[in-house]
DNA sequence: CTGTTAGCGCTTTCAT
DNA sequence: ATGAAAGCGCTAACAG
């Protein structure tokens, strides 16, 4: 009895007046035991209910979410490349926790142009969404303050606002990174940094607060900014580091993706220690495994998720939170080398 | 003069109603103006321009969509774990297209439980997208059949309906990988699958036939129905295989983790060869770099994506298309390896 | 307990 | 070219 293709797309789904009709009570009556069936009589109750199944009725989230005060139940995520299993994983985090509470989460899509996410963020402010969790670039974020919407900032701040924030002990991590390398005698230790202004500026101060506690001067050619945040450009500084006359015996890779590119660059050279900052997947299988500086990025995104469904819902009435979690190193081998 | 908080949540953002109060000109105007100001004298349009600055306005895209036919442009994903990056790519790549046409796109949250996608369809449906992107389970997907929005599915085609699918050709990549392996003098080819009754059948039909026509006979003990597709699952289920007496000279994986999971459990055993499904990052910088059968996710992604918005457009109405993209064999070594 | 009614913010005729 | 008015499907008073 099933059929076998859609129903034509201008087919009218049901509507409430529909299931009242069919059930021969009232609208409110309907609405009613959508919505949890307080007040109504079982015996109407169970009326309703089979027309629901029997017209197949399924309430419209949007005329629900028409209604003020009732903000749709649908958070905005809106972040980088989702390839980058830093930003997935954040994502996964993130839709489990709105699940739970009956959220959606709705995705901007950021591409790579600064106007972009600005864009992106006011389109998905328009959907009515009940939050935002952003991964912010580097841009103005004030248009937000008016946005009359909670966000949650994730992995760095932002500008022109004081918002929530969910971050990693960035400078902590770098510091014990550096620690790390100069505790083993190294004292050439370059550092190869994305070009993201916050965490950066982070990761690069817990470098130079290492040298300057250790006493051990920090050579200004080691500090490489990136144009890019890809292994491809990690990889080129990398050999244009290794080549130079003095090369380092140790290098701190920012980023998961710096960190491959440092591989990579590195080649069969396996002289440097390699640290990198952010664990990734089979970290453990290469030829050397790699030693990092690792957060529970899952933890990032859960916290955020509900850090801002407690705003929506009002129940967090707090101040701007600033949540900060730990970076712990996880030695595996490549952080380990002596220098030569 | 920015203010440095958010507003407060209550503050009812401006309507349209406020917008033609300020310019003072009608509720109609507003509207077309917003809606690119066609047939409205310029000079009014400035007007009105100037108003929505001034109030900040911005259109409620809930409210618009609830106009019947005007269905709201967002598109839903259905997924499983975005942390795949075989997922994560494909989500990334759909983002990207939706984006372009001015959709946004859902992410319904699947849990783990069966039952979880059926609920994250509905509740997609209730919100009035546009139509829906799905990486189906094996369940029925035939309640879908009268909901009156285009499907797209992806990967997989889904039980109970006969909707457009884009995937990759599973049996001529399970072919070509057994094929490579077959032709380098492996008799004993283990397969491990992941339990996805369709891709890993069709994998598993073309290292039959593969067998088949090389008339090398298919040990069933080495035929591995993995009861989860984790690396961990492979892992053991690798171990289980070597240990056993007359262990298998070549392994083929047939997912990106159960190829993680193969490369754990032989350890430091290089001498079988493996051919994982699936390209995944850093596959050549393995102590082995792993030869692979690889398609164009995000290719994968962004046909689907194409596909969904014409359909959900009344662009496309030919019957259900079946779209199927190649596999294509990249050897890097570790498939390379002769039998003992 | 249940039916009726008034909007939510916007698009869209239909007059003017 | 522009204003007025009728809903879209639902929730939330308000009556009965």
């Amino acid at each position: 009895m099933t059929e076998t293709f859609p129903r034509s797309p201008d087919a009218k789904p049901p509507t409430m007046i529909d299931v009242a009709r069919r059930a021969g009570v009232g609208l409110g009556t309907v609405s009613r035991v959508v919505n949890g069936g307080a007040g109504v009589r079982a015996e109407t109750a169970d009326r309703v209910r089979a027309a629901i199944d029997e017209l197949g009725f399924q309430r419209n989230e949007v005329a629900r979410a028409l209604r003020p005060g009732k903000k749709s139940s649908s958070l905005a995520l809106v972040l980088g490349d989702l390839t980058n299993p830093f930003f997935a994983t954040i994502a996964k985090a993130s839709l489990e926790v709105a699940g739970q509470s009956g959220f959606a989460v709705v995705l901007g899509s950021v591409d790579e142009d600064p106007e972009g996410e600005k864009r992106a963020i006011q389109e998905l402010i328009g959907r009515q969404v009940a939050g935002l969790m952003i991964v912010p670039d580097q841009s103005d974020h004030s248009f937000l303050v008016s946005a009359g919407v909670p966000v949650v900032f994730v992995d760095r701040p932002a500008h022109g606002i004081d918002a929530d924030i969910v971050m990693v002990d960035n400078e902590a991590g770098g510091k014990v990174a550096t620690d790390h390398l100069l505790r083993q005698g190294h004292r050439r230790v370059a550092i190869l940094l994305a070009p993201s202004y916050y965490t950066t500026g982070r990761r690069l101060r817990g470098y130079r607060r290492a040298h300057r506690e250790a006493g051990v001067p920090v050579d200004e050619s080691l500090v490489v900014l990136l144009p890019e945040g890809t292994a491809e450009e990690a990889e080129k500084a990398t050999r244009r580091l290794m080549d130079q006359a003095d090369p380092p015996t140790a290098l701190f890779a920012s980023t998961n993706f710096v960190t491959e590119g440092v591989l990579r660059g590195l080649g069969d050279n396996t002289q440097p220690a390699v640290v990198g900052f952010d664990d990734f997947r089979m970290a453990d299988m290469l030829p050397t495994p790699v030693t990092v500086v690792a957060s529970d990025i899952a933890d990032l995104g859960r916290t955020a998720a509900h850090l801002l469904l407690a705003r929506a819902a009002g129940t967090d009435t707090r101040p701007p939170q600033r949540i900060v979690l730990p970076a712990v190193l996880i030695q595996r081998g490549s952080g380990e080398r002596p220098p030569v």
